[in-house]
RNA sequence: GCCCGGAUGGCGGAAUGGCAGACGCGGAGGCCUCAAAAGCCUCUACUCGCAAGGGUGUGUGGGUUCGAGUCCCACUCCGGGCACCA
């Protein structure tokens, strides 16, 4: 399309000059009210998506809008630069993934400055810089130190021919590997643990207090899974010295036990295994623990074939609450990971015990009456107690009240909380990430290898093999070492942590990048923290952001980070994914539009423009075959605006009249709107507010009579201040045109709403005649119930739709609307 | 299965319980031009009508209200999250 300006010059001018004047640069001790704007680290995936584009829109608009409010905003950018991605580009390059890091970032640096997003780049961080490396493993020792990080064994996904453990998103559907395809197996290793779950109950009420979206903190909360219950003891019914420990968030319906269940790693199994059921159990067991966690659980998904894989043992429990010998089968639909990997069946009021109970033919003993006409199965709601001793005719809540005492008193029974939520898995063993800083000594074990000597680094002369395995495993130079201790011989950890432990902490690191004896001063993270508005994708609802909650949390703890807030993110927004062909745009799909293509024709501001417009931010946006066209208009609102300002077809006067002040309304009219618009995230129609005032002054002002200039600047250079967020280059130039030598735009500050402006003289009232409009008058605002009432009764076509009948009321809701209904 | 969203013109979408469809895209017609592009102007939910004007209309069925796209109940479909967590 042909612009009436250059763009591509035009835009690179400003973001030169925003970078070699550091506008956006800002320093710790700036005496303004402080903002900390932050949009999520990105993965450096090469030149920026357009997924990318729409974080840093968003991002960037609020720290221009508020940078205009008055604010020192805090606008740092960064990349999670450790990860798997690059491990693979390299062992296919066969080249260092530092090679291909490296280049990445360049890529995406160059996009996200050619959108003219500005940020401090004094405070880029890298998670495989030395410097974060050294940091990031600090925080490891201080976890360590104070408990938070252990050594422990895990069933974890293990490829046979990888020779390494797998994340659960590398495992796929079929449970095989992605990579080799060979099929994964469950396997006990000693992994390394942060214990978030310590911090379960604080992660889990603080999630109230976020100004996040609801979606997201309920998302947080249920996978938490805190849930309430009590521990007890089933007596093995041939040696009452021993017991099956179970957990229950129902012991009201310990009458209705009609089975216990104990999973396949259960440690009493075998002893519970009589020898004439050896052989279905083992089977049972070998499958359990070839077959992945997805594919364990697979089988519930096609609800068709709902088959509950499960054997008796042979062996029987007694239950506490009624003396009845009940038998004890083996199933995976137990997990040996949560409570204590066994539990109390009770069919009648628990959906997978009944499916279980009808496949193995096992009796159903109702203890919560069920309401007329319940034909279901399992029934788990509230109702009065049944069939239950001493508990009949109570509600559940009451009944579980007693039931906990009576266990208490005779099953050794104890109130316990359970979570949902597990340790984390940090080690991984990968060679791309931030080492584990510990060695192994035959003398002295784990011992952690002291700060003075962090940080450890993998060596760079490495050769990234296809097999998968690091090759930090195998590289002597690295692994052999002294232990910190003895001095004698020592072993490397040859893992490396998660990346999430990165994303973890960088928002801290932003705070004071210079800091080199420790992750951050405290006192200078202070100024920032939290972060005022926290920018992302919805996919990191979970993960990321609650190990970034913990994490800080844990750093306050630890002393790392003392004096601090214990949540990091005030405010959250998430916004949609752009989606094409009815899937997520990403490269691993192949469907990227560019960006880049824009920037020549529409210009970055143009391309801004139209993701601001498109929807609410919130939503996520089908790319199609019009979006194209959208843009282009978006461009064209642009060109529109630049033939205003260039005053193309318009001639000034001095003097004003009868229409200055209708121009004037409707400019502080849309100064209001788009404040309140951008408050509330509802870009899409601040951008319309601002395309219908461009529309209603381009036709004011070229209109035979001319424009009243002072009118016209007030209206032209509000304009650019209320796009100045949105379409930056474009602006900035109108108003360095405007107003030469006189401050840039971007320094200017948000104007304010004339209240006088803003409101109304006369209002249009509709009257509505058995609720259907009949008639549009109008009334000066403060107009009275009786004024209203008296004109809209004497209009004509009221009195048309009357037709002679008499009203039996009229409501009055002035200056907006009266209703007289017949 | 459970939890959370959503459903409005040809399309993206707008609308504190008070004029449904702002704004944009697309479409139709016109102006300008030798012609085109660009730009500008008018129209554009459906329907009856020559018109003035009328009727219908926000996924479906009920309800609350003077008044419902908006609130309540039930349902259908679509999207997302969790998924044997006892």
């Amino acid at each position: 399309m042909a612009r009436p300006f250059d763009v591509v010059a035009l835009e690179k001018k400003w973001q030169d000059r925003w970078r070699s004047e550091g506008t956006y640069e800002v320093d710790n001790d700036d005496p303004r009210e402080r903002y900390y704007a932050l949009c999520m680290y990105p993965y450096p995936s090469g030149v920026a998506h357009q997924g990318h584009v729409r974080n840093y829109v968003f991002g960037d608009l609020v720290v221009r809008y508020q940078t205009m409010r008055g604010k020192a905003v805090l606008s740092p950018f960064g990349f999670d630069s450790f990860g798997l991605p690059a491990e693979n580009a390299a062992i296919k390059a066969k080249s260092h993934p530092r090679v291909f890091t490296d280049q990445r970032i360049e890529e995406l640096k160059a996009s996200v400055q050619e959108l003219g997003a500005v940020y401090d780049w004094r405070r880029e961080v890298r998670s495989h810089d030395p410097a974060y490396i050294r940091n990031a493993q600090y925080i490891f020792l201080k976890f360590l130190e104070a408990g938070l990080a252990y050594r422990a064994e895990a069933p974890v996904n293990w490829c046979p021919g990888c020779a390494t453990v797998l994340a659960n998103e590398q495992v796929n559907a079929d449970g095989t590997c992605d990579r080799s395809g060979d099929v994964v197996e469950r396997k006990n290793l000693e992994q390394w643990f942060f214990k978030i779950t310590d911090y379960a109950d604080e992660l889990l009420e603080q999630v109230d207090q976020l100004q996040w979206p609801e979606r997201v903190k309920t998302m947080q909360r249920n996978w938490i899974g805190r849930s309430e219950g009590v521990e007890f003891d089933l007596p093995f019914a041939d040696d009452p010295s021993l017991a099956l420990r179970v957990f229950t968030t129902r012991p009201d319906t310990g009458f209705g036990v009609t089975y216990a269940v104990v999973a396949p790693e259960h440690p009493l199994l075998a002893r519970l295994t009589t020898s004439d059921q050896q052989a279905a159990v083992e089977e049972l067991v070998e499958r359990a623990s070839h077959a992945s966690e997805v594919e364990r659980t697979a089988t519930t998904d096609n609800g068709a074939e709902l088959t509950k894989r499960g054997a008796f043992t042979g062996s029987y429990v007694v239950n506490p609450f009624n003396g009845e010998r009940v038998p004890v089968y083996v199933a995976d639909y137990v997990l040996g990971t949560y409570g204590t990997g066994a539990i109390m069946a009770v069919p009648a009021e628990d959906e997978r015990d009944f499916a279980f109970a009808e496949v193995h033919g096992l009796p159903v003993e109702r203890t919560v009456a069920t309401p007329e006409g319940f034909a279901g199965g399992a029934y788990a709601d509230d109702g009065i107690k049944i069939n239950s001793g001493f508990m009949d005719g109570l509600d559940v809540a009451a009944a579980k009240s007693a039931a906990l005492e009576f266990l208490i008193a005779q099953a050794g029974g104890v109130a316990k909380v359970n979570y949902r939520l597990r340790d984390w898995l940090v080690s991984r063993q990968r060679f791309w990430g931030c080492p584990i800083p510990v060695v192994y000594c035959e003398v002295d074990g784990i011992v952690p290898v002291p700060v003075s000597q962090l940080p450890v680094l993998a060596p760079d002369d490495v050769v990234m093999e296809s097999t998968g395995q690091s090759p930090l495993a195998t590289h002597e130079g690295f692994r052999a070492t002294t232990c910190p201790t003895c001095g004698g011989p020592a072993r490397r950890e040859a893992d490396t942590m998660d990346t999430f432990t990165d994303s973890s902490w960088y928002f801290l690191r932003f705070t004071d990048p210079y800091s080199a004896e420790r992750p951050f001063d405290p006192v200078e993270a202070a100024k920032w923290m939290p972060v005022d508005q926290y920018i992302g994708g919805v996919e990191h609802a979970i993960l990321h952001l609650l190990y970034a909650r913990f994490y800080m949390k844990a750093l306050v703890d630890v002393g790392v980070a003392p004096g601090l807030p214990r949540e990091p993110f005030t405010r959250l927004f998430t916004q949609g994914m752009i989606r094409m062909d009815g899937s997520k745009m990403s490269k691993s799909k192949g469907n990227l539009v560019a960006p880049g293509q824009y920037y020549k024709t529409v210009g970055a501001d143009g391309l801004r423009l139209f993701h601001l417009f498109v929807g609410p931010p919130a939503d996520d946006f089908d790319w199609t075959s019009q979006t194209d066209e959208v843009i282009d208009g978006c461009g064209r609102f642009l060109d529109r605006l630049w033939r205003l300002a260039n005053l193309d077809d318009i001639t000034l006067r001095t003097d004003d009249d009868e229409s200055d002040v209708v121009v004037r309304r409707a400019v502080h009219k849309t100064i209001a709107k788009v404040s309140e618009d951008f408050e509330r995230w509802s870009y899409n129609t601040a951008v319309a507010a601002l395309m219908e005032l461009l529309n209603l002054v381009g036709k004011w002002a070229r209109d035979e009579r001319g424009a009243h200039e002072a009118t016209f600047n007030e209206a032209v250079d509000t304009l650019l201040l209320l796009l100045a967020p949105m379409a930056p280059h474009v602006t900035a130039e109108l108003w360095e045109q405007r107003h030469a030598g006189g401050s840039s735009l971007h320094a200017q500050s948000w104007p304010m709403a004339d209240p006088a402006l803003v409101a109304d003289e006369t209002v249009t009232m509709i009257v509505q005649v058995n609720g259907k409009v009949r008639a549009r008058l109008d009334v000066p605002p403060l107009i009275s119930e009786d004024e209203a009432t008296t004109l809209a009764l004497a209009d004509g076509s009221v009195q048309a739709a009357l037709d002679g009948a008499s009203p039996s009321r009229v409501v009055a809701r002035p200056p907006r609307m009266v209703n007289i209904v017949l």
